[in-house]
DNA sequence: ACTTTCATAACAGATACTATCATAATATCC
DNA sequence: GGATATTATGATAGTATCTGTTATGAAAGT
């Protein structure tokens, strides 16, 4: 189950957990409902907690809590603010001087690759975390 | 450089040559120019085989050629053909009974990100082997 | 037959992701 | 002030995936 980047999918979980039931959670708690590691969880809540999705509060009594409104958040901003590698990779081995295609193979994908990455973040702007929280209680209801 | 797959990378980078060139290529030969192992290099032709990309000719004098003309092949096409794990991953932890949440993201995210994955075909549909090949010789001169 | 080339299996190394343990720092409650 | 609960972070380990490498088999032309 590694080498596949689940942040951004926990990130949303917690994010959605805290923001349908309006309360203040622990990482413990949090990790519980996702049922992944708490530390790793933490982890992830401090990057959202860095990119001001999250207020943390430490101590006794602590947790998180949301710094926005579920409505000003987009998907986004949480795909963002976990950073996974960015999805297409160029590989970028040595050119062979002579070969027109290895010597600007790079740029042009790069170019190209480009573009794929702005459709997929528009795409990703286009849901809230209020629509995430309403598209699961409609399916319960 | 492990974990992040440069296969679609390889695999217009390999084809681009061909298209460029306009002759068959051993594999030995496209592995020297885009500098990666033979053998790697061979399974992704491999798999642009299957998906009749490329014609494969076997025995002394084989090697590698399209199976169609670069304006009918999309980098939709190629990225299909090495069928790389899908961009994003939904994680695939238990379900906590009794949270809202945790019984319905996976589905919820699930079609999310469907339409995501959509966003990236359409946009990678919308550039051909033939404009990869037409960018780098207008790079060139 | 011999050579060249593709095809594939088997194994090794490197890297990234996740889990886990341990410790420090901070805030609340008694 | 001391005990407790919580966040923050460092260090380490296990696992999976990706890539590299070697070896062997299969196919086709000379």
């Amino acid at each position: 189950m590694a080498s596949v980047n689940t942040q951004f999918s926990i990130a949303v979980h917690v994010l959605a957990a805290i923001a349908n039931y309006k309360t203040t959670f622990t990482s413990e708690v949090l990790a519980g409902s996702v049922n992944a590691n708490p530390v790793f969880v933490k982890r992830i809540l401090v990057k959202l907690s860095k990119a001001k999705l999250v207020k943390t509060t430490v101590g006794k009594s602590g947790g998180y809590d949301l710094a926005r409104s579920p409505k000003s958040i987009s998907l986004l901003d949480i795909y963002s603010a976990v950073n996974p590698p960015s999805a297409f990779a160029i590989h970028t081995y040595a050119k062979s001087k002579g070969c027109m295609v290895s010597c600007n193979i790079k740029e042009v994908m790069g170019e190209v690759l480009v573009g794929t990455q702005k459709a997929v973040e528009s795409d990703l702007r286009q849901t809230t975390l209020a629509d995430v929280v309403s598209k699961i209680r409609s399916r319960t209801g």
